[in-house]
DNA sequence: AACATTAATCGTAATCTTACGATTAATGTC
DNA sequence: GACATTAATCGTAAGATTACGATTAATGTT
């Protein structure tokens, strides 16, 4: 075992839990904030300012950029990383509606 | 290695991070949207709906509890298990709060 | 061309996660 | 009290994640 079943889920499902999984560690949620408010940046810059190593923290932009919610432009020999706006509100949109779904208490 | 460095980042991105995280896994996500749909409900109920086991359920619940997104009632043998509709507000502002923080682009 | 800078990738180790079946604990029913 | 039902917990296996240092690839600078 020890292998998540995703093919039994919805696609869907599947779709909002990658988005989440992503944002479920702090070095990720903090490289998202840093993106937002230091506007357009270098993955050195983010290396600068979060205690992860380079490699650490490369690895951490990559889930974010699997998950959709970050690209990264070619920029010389760095790379300019950015949260892909549509993507960002897209998967807002996504956890608004799980959230939503909630009309009234589940149970008394 | 091999362990998360919570206590370098802020008790905040390392709440928010705990949330996304329970919402990780499209288990969860079908756990809550079942939770929602079909009202008050038994760990037995779930077993019944996913294609998971009844110890690989109860597991994934007890991570939704964690999180604080749900509770459960001890009803006899059985457990109510339901949506804490204030944490699951309150972790929805979280969220949002996030998402919301990016007011145009990250970078041109 | 030689060198510096930047970031990805590789290799590795520790730990966590996912999943299952089996067992246990708690409650209710006969 | 014996038995059934419900769900937690235990034990275990496979695989994923997190982290690091070292290396590599790509680009820019001198």
């Amino acid at each position: 075992m020890g292998l998540t079943k995703r093919e039994e889920f919805t696609k869907a499902q599947n779709e909002l839990a990658l988005i989440t999984k992503a944002l479920g560690h702090p070095a990720r949620i903090a490289i998202l904030q840093f993106l937002i408010k230091s506007k357009s940046c270098y993955c050195g810059d983010i290396v600068d300012e979060l205690p992860l190593s380079q490699s650490t923290v490369s690895q951490h932009l990559l889930e974010l950029k699997k998950a959709g919610l970050v690209k990264g432009d070619i920029d010389g020999p760095s790379v300019c990383y950015c949260i892909d706006e549509k993507a960002w509100n897209k998967s807002l949109g996504l956890i608004q509606g799980l959230f939503g779904s909630l009309k009234g208490p589940t149970c008394s």
